[in-house]
RNA sequence: GGGUGGUUAGCUCAGCGGUAGAGCAUCUCGUUUACACCGAGAGGGUCGGGGGUUCGAUCCCCUCACCACCCA
C-alpha cells in the first residue's frame, strides 16, 4: 500500500538507481530502432549547474524520454566543456590562495593542477543531473579535452590551414590586459557609462595661427595618432586636406586626410586617427596606409613607443598626465560630459583594449556561407522561427574569427616555428619535424606555438567529435545529423552558428535538423539571475524542497516559446501539490482494487462515465503528443495537469465512487491512471515510475520509462454530451446552493419540471451521482411551478430548490436579474450578427450555425429565467 | 542608430480573426471515509493608447508610448 503522504526524497534515490541499473539512457547503435539524437550543450567544468541548466536539461530529458517511449533509439550525448578562460581563472584563484601562481608553476605543472581540479569538479555535474532525473547516456560522456576530441581538433585545424581557411594575421584584437589574452568580440560587454569628450587643438603645420580641433574620449591614445581625418565633403575643412598637423607632446607631423568615417555632425567634424588602438581607426589606417603605432604593453601600460616619462605608466595614469600636460599647453578647447559605451571583459571585468597582435584566424566569412544556406533552405530549422533572423544577421556580418588565446588551458595550437619564423602546421610534432626537415634540408629544432584555441573551436565539433570522428564509427553513421539541439538564445552565435559551419564543412551535412531555442530563466521580478545580485535559484535546493518532479514540471509548464521565464517558488509549490494530488489519487485507486489489466480493452466499456473518460484520455493523449511534437512543452504540461486533476480527479473519480465494486469501472480507472502515468512520465519521471511500480504486479525490469507511448486507435463515442450535461447540472445546483447560502452539509430536494424523455432517462441513469455530488435527498418530477423555491435551468428543464420558506427573496431576485442581464447582453451581440446580412453572407457555415444555436438557447433561458423572476415579484 | 520580443484578472503568464483562459493570491462555505500540499463556490479584465482592414479584431496592418534583450 502506498504511504499516506508523498515524500519525493524517499522515491527519488530509489528510482534513479533503478534507471541506472536498467541502463535506460543507453543508446543502442546496433539496434534497428530509428535514431533520435540530442547533443547536450556541455556545461562548463567550472562548476555547479544553475536553474538555466535545469530548464535546458529538463526539456532535453522530456524529449529523450518521449522519444524512447515512441520506440526510438535515443542518444542523448552528455559531456562537459573545458571552458578555457573560466577554468583557468578558477584554478589561478586557487593557486593564489596557496601563495603561488601559474607563472611560478610553469605550464606543465599548472596544467596538472587544472586536470586535478577538473577531476573533482566534473563529477559534480553528473551528480546534479542525476538528482534531477536526467537520463543522458553517461557511458558515452565526453570532455572537450579528451584524447579523441583533441585529435579531432588537431585534424580540423590542420585541414582548415591547408585549405587556407585558417591563417595567421596581424590585426587588432580585443585584448584583455588582466588575463593578457585575446578574447572574442562576443566576450566583450559594452557598458554605457559617463565620460568626457575632450576637444583638443592641434596646430596646422605651415599655417600660422590656424588650428584644428579634434574630440576624443581617450586622450591618451593621442600619442599614437598618425592622422587627422575630415569628411571629404565637409566645406569647413576641404582646404586643409593634404596639410599636416602637429600631434602635441610627441611633436609628430601627421597628415590631414579625407575619409567618410569622419562624421561632420559629430564633435568638431575632425577626428584623430589612432590605427593601433581603435577598430574604426584601424580600418581608416588600412585605407590610407597609415603608420600603426602600438603604445601599450600586454598589461596596457605605456611601452617604449611612448615618450620618456610615459613609459611604464598605466593607461589611466597616462590619461591624467596627458590631460595635465595639454592643459598646461592650453590645447584643451573644452570638455564635454558624455555617455559612451566602454568595452569590458566578460570574465575579467576590466576595460578591454583594441590591441595589435599576431593571432590565428579562421575564415568565418567563407565557412558562414553554407551555414547560412542550410537554414535559408530549411535543412535546419529554428523553433521558434524568428531566431533565424538573429542567426542570419550575425552570419551575414561575420568577421574573421580570432581563434588563438594566450592561455595555458586548452587545445594547444598544432603549429611549430622554425628559427626563421617559418610555420609548420601538423597534427603531431613528428609530422611537423618531418616537414621542417624537408624544408630546411637539415635537422633543426622547432618551437611549438604556446597559444591555445578558443574554447568554442572544440565545441563547434561537438556534434561529430563526440561520435568518434574522424574515425568512421557506427555511431557517427547512425546519430549524425542530430534531431534537435536544445539551447538558449545567448549562444546562437558562440556555438550554434559555429557547429553549423564546421558540421557542414567536415560532415557535409547539418549537425541537427531542429534548433529549439528556449527562454532565459529570470527571478520572480524579471531580473537576470547572477551570483553578484544574489538572486540565483539553486536547482538542487529547489529539488530538495519541492522534489525533482515539481521542479521539472514547473520548468516545462513555463517554457512557452518566445518569452523569458520569471520563476517564482509559488509556482513550483503549486506543481508539488499536483504531484501530491496524483499520489493521493493513486492511493485511492489502490484502495479500491483498481489493478491494471493488460487485456483490458478501453473500447469495450459500457458504463457511460467509463466511455466518457476513455474518450477524454484519447483527446489528452493526442493533445500531449501534438504539443510535444511542436516543442510546445507548456501546452503538453497544461493538458496533462488539467486532465489529471480537473477531469480525472475532480469528476471521474467522484462519478465512480458509487461503482467502487464494479469490475469494469475498476479496470477502467486503473487503465486511465496508467495512461496518465505514461503520459506524465517524461515530465515527472520519479513519481510516475514509483506509482507504476506500486500499482501493478511488475516483473523485474518492467519499468515505465521503457514502456511504449500509448497509441491505441482513437475511437470516439457519444458519452461526451451526456457527461457534459451531468457536469453542468451538478455545477449549477452547487452554485445555486452556495449563492443561496444553503449549508454545505445540508441535503435538500430538487424538483424538476419540463423534462423531455432523454433528460428523464439521464436523470434516472445518473440519479445516484447527482444526489451524492450535489448533496440532494431526491429529485422529483413536477408539473407545476412550486412556491418558495429557487430555480435554475439546465438544458431544457427547470430545476427548483425548495428553500423551506426561508428563501431570501431579494437575494434570489438579484441573482436571477444578474443572470438575465448577462444573457441579454450576449443575446444582443448574437442577434446583431444574425441580423446583419453581411455576416450571414460572409461568415463560415459552422460559425453561422453556432450563432443560431446560441441564439435559441439564450432566448429560451432568458424566457425561463424571466418567468421565474416574474413569479418572485408576484 | 538598427533589429527582435513584450505590454491580457492583484501577481506570473497562456491564447491569437468568430461566446476572454490558467496557476497563484483574495473572499465565502466545508469533520462528503484519496487528498486541507484538499474539496465546493464566488469576485476580478473597455486584452498599453490611437487609427485602419474585415460582416466581425485581444488576435492582421499602420502609428505612438513604455519595458526588455540583441547588434552597432
Amino acid at each position: 500500500m502506498l504511504d499516506k503522504t508523498f515524500d519525493p526524497k524517499i522515491i527519488e534515490k530509489k528510482q534513479a538507481d533503478r534507471w541506472q541499473a536498467l541502463g535506460v539512457g543507453q543508446a543502442k547503435p546496433a539496434s534497428a530502432a530509428p535514431p533520435y539524437t540530442i547533443m547536450m550543450p556541455p556545461p562548463n567544468v567550472t562548476g555547479s549547474l544553475h536553474i538555466g541548466h535545469a530548464l535546458n536539461m529538463t526539456l532535453q530529458d522530456v524529449l529523450s524520454r518521449f522519444a524512447r517511449m515512441q520506440g526510438k533509439d535515443v542518444l542523448w550525448q552528455p559531456g562537459t566543456d573545458h571552458a578555457g578562460i573560466a577554468t583557468q581563472m578558477v584554478v589561478e584563484r586557487l593557486l593564489d590562495s596557496e601563495g603561488t601562481s601559474r607563472h611560478a608553476l610553469g605550464r606543465e605543472k599548472f596544467l596538472e593542477r587544472v586536470w586535478d581540479w577538473k577531476a573533482q569538479s566534473g563529477g559534480r555535474i553528473k551528480e546534479q543531473l542525476d538528482r534531477m532525473g536526467m537520463t543522458p547516456d553517461w557511458d558515452r560522456e565526453r570532455f572537450t579535452m579528451d584524447e579523441g576530441l583533441s585529435k579531432a581538433v588537431r585534424k580540423v585545424f590542420v585541414q582548415l590551414y591547408k585549405e587556407g581557411l585558417i591563417y595567421r594575421d596581424k590585426r587588432l584584437v580585443n585584448w584583455d590586459p588582466k588575463l593578457q589574452t585575446a578574447i572574442s568580440d562576443l566576450e566583450v560587454i559594452p557598458k554605457e557609462q559617463k565620460g568626457h569628450l575632450w576637444h583638443i587643438r592641434y596646430t596646422i603645420e605651415g599655417a600660422q595661427a590656424e588650428t584644428i580641433t579634434v574630440a576624443t574620449t581617450r586622450p591618451e591614445t593621442l600619442l599614437g595618432d598618425t592622422a587627422v581625418a575630415v569628411h571629404p565633403d565637409d566645406e569647413r575643412y576641404k582646404h586643409l586636406i593634404g596639410l599636416s598637423v602637429n600631434v602635441p607632446i610627441v611633436n609628430r607631423l601627421v597628415p590631414i586626410i579625407a575619409d567618410d568615417y569622419a562624421d561632420p555632425e559629430k564633435g568638431s567634424g575632425c577626428v584623430k586617427i589612432t590605427p593601433a588602438h581603435d577598430f574604426n581607426d584601424f580600418a581608416v589606417g588600412k585605407r590610407h596606409n597609415l603608420m600603426m603605432i602600438n603604445l601599450f604593453d600586454p598589461q596596457a601600460r605605456m611601452n617604449e613607443n611612448a615618450p620618456d616619462g610615459y613609459q611604464g605608466l598605466d593607461r589611466f595614469e597616462a590619461r591624467k598626465k596627458i590631460l595635465a600636460e595639454l592643459e598646461e599647453m592650453d590645447l584643451i578647447e573644452k570638455v564635454e560630459d558624455t555617455t559612451h559605451a566602454v568595452p569590458y571583459g566578460d570574465r575579467s571585468g576590466v576595460v578591454i583594449e583594441p590591441y595589435l597582435t599576431d593571432q590565428w584566424y579562421c575564415d568565418a566569412v567563407t565557412l558562414a556561407k553554407p551555414a547560412l544556406a542550410a537554414v535559408e533552405q530549411g535543412r535546419t530549422q529554428f523553433v521558434p522561427k524568428n531566431w533565424e533572423n538573429t542567426y542570419f544577421e550575425w552570419l551575414r556580418n561575420i568577421q574573421p574569427w580570432c581563434i588563438s588565446r594566450q592561455l595555458s588551458w586548452g587545445h594547444q595550437i598544432p603549429a611549430w616555428y622554425g628559427p626563421d619564423g617559418k610555420v609548420f602546421v601538423a597534427e603531431t610534432q613528428d609530422e611537423a619535424y618531418k616537414e621542417a626537415d624537408a624544408f630546411y634540408g637539415e635537422s633543426i629544432s622547432l618551437t611549438r606555438d604556446s597559444d591555445v584555441l578558443d574554447t568554442w573551436f572544440s565545441s563547434a565539433l561537438w556534434p561529430f567529435s563526440t561520435l568518434g570522428w574522424p574515425n568512421e564509427t557506427p555511431e557517427l553513421k547512425k546519430y549524425y545529423p542530430g534531431d534537435v539541439l536544445v539551447t538558449g538564445f545567448d549562444i546562437i552565435f558562440f556555438w550554434v552558428a559555429r557547429m553549423m559551419m564546421f558540421g557542414l564543412h567536415f560532415m557535409k551535412d547539418v549537425p541537427f535538423r531542429t534548433v529549439y531555442i528556449h527562454a532565459l530563466v529570470r527571478d520572480a521580478s524579471g531580473q537576470k539571475m547572477s551570483k553578484s545580485k544574489g538572486n540565483v535559484m539553486d536547482p538542487l535546493t529547489l529539488t530538495e524542497t519541492y522534489g525533482a518532479d515539481a521542479l521539472r514540471f514547473t520548468l516545462a509548464a513555463m517554457a512557452a516559446q518566445g518569452r523569458d521565464i520569471k520563476l517564482s517558488e509559488d509556482r513550483i509549490a503549486g506543481y508539488r501539490n499536483f504531484a501530491t494530488k496524483l499520489w493521493n489519487a493513486a492511493r485511492y485507486c489502490q484502495m479500491n482494487g483498481c489493478v491494471p489489466d493488460e487485456r483490458f480493452d478501453p473500447a469495450s466499456v459500457n458504463v457511460t462515465p467509463n466511455r466518457w473518460i476513455v474518450n477524454e484520455v484519447y483527446k489528452t493523449r493526442a493533445d500531449v503528443a501534438a504539443a510535444l511534437g511542436a516543442f510546445k512543452f507548456n501546452e503538453a504540461a497544461d493538458a496533462l495537469y488539467h486532465f489529471a486533476w480537473g477531469t480525472f480527479c475532480d469528476w471521474y473519480l467522484e462519478f465512480t465512487k458509487s461503482l467502487s465494486g464494479d469490475v469494469e469501472t475498476q479496470k477502467t480507472t486503473a487503465w486511465v491512471l496508467d495512461q496518465i502515468l505514461h503520459m506524465l512520465n517524461p515530465f515527472m519521471p520519479y513519481i510516475t515510475e514509483e506509482l507504476f511500480a506500486a500499482l501493478g504486479q511488475r516483473a523485474e525490469g518492467d519499468m515505465l520509462c521503457v514502456k511504449p507511448w500509448p497509441t491505441a486507435a482513437v475511437q470516439t463515442n457519444d458519452a461526451g454530451a451526456e457527461m457534459g450535461w451531468l457536469i453542468d447540472l451538478i455545477s449549477e445546483i452547487r452554485s445555486v446552493r452556495m449563492q443561496m447560502n444553503v449549508p454545505a452539509g445540508a441535503k435538500i430536494d430538487v424538483l424538476v419540471r419540463g423534462t423531455d424523455a432523454s433528460t428523464q432517462a439521464r436523470l434516472k441513469a445518473h440519479e445516484e451521482i447527482i444526489l451524492r455530488m450535489a448533496r440532494l435527498t431526491k429529485i422529483e418530477t413536477v408539473d407545476t411551478v412550486p412556491q418558495g423555491a429557487v430555480q435554475t435551468v439546465v438544458g431544457s428543464a427547470h430545476y427548483y430548490l425548495p428553500m423551506a420558506g426561508v428563501i431570501d427573496l431579494a437575494k434570489e431576485k438579484e441573482r436571477l436579474a444578474k443572470e438575465v442581464k448577462k444573457l441579454e447582453s450576449d443575446l444582443e451581440k448574437i442577434e446583431r450578427n444574425l441580423n446583419n446580412p453581411q455576416f450571414v453572407m460572409n461568415a463560415p457555415q459552422d460559425i453561422l450555425e453556432e450563432n443560431k444555436i446560441r441564439r435559441t438557447e439564450a432566448q429560451g433561458l432568458v424566457r425561463k429565467l424571466g418567468d421565474a423572476l416574474k413569479q418572485l415579484s408576484v
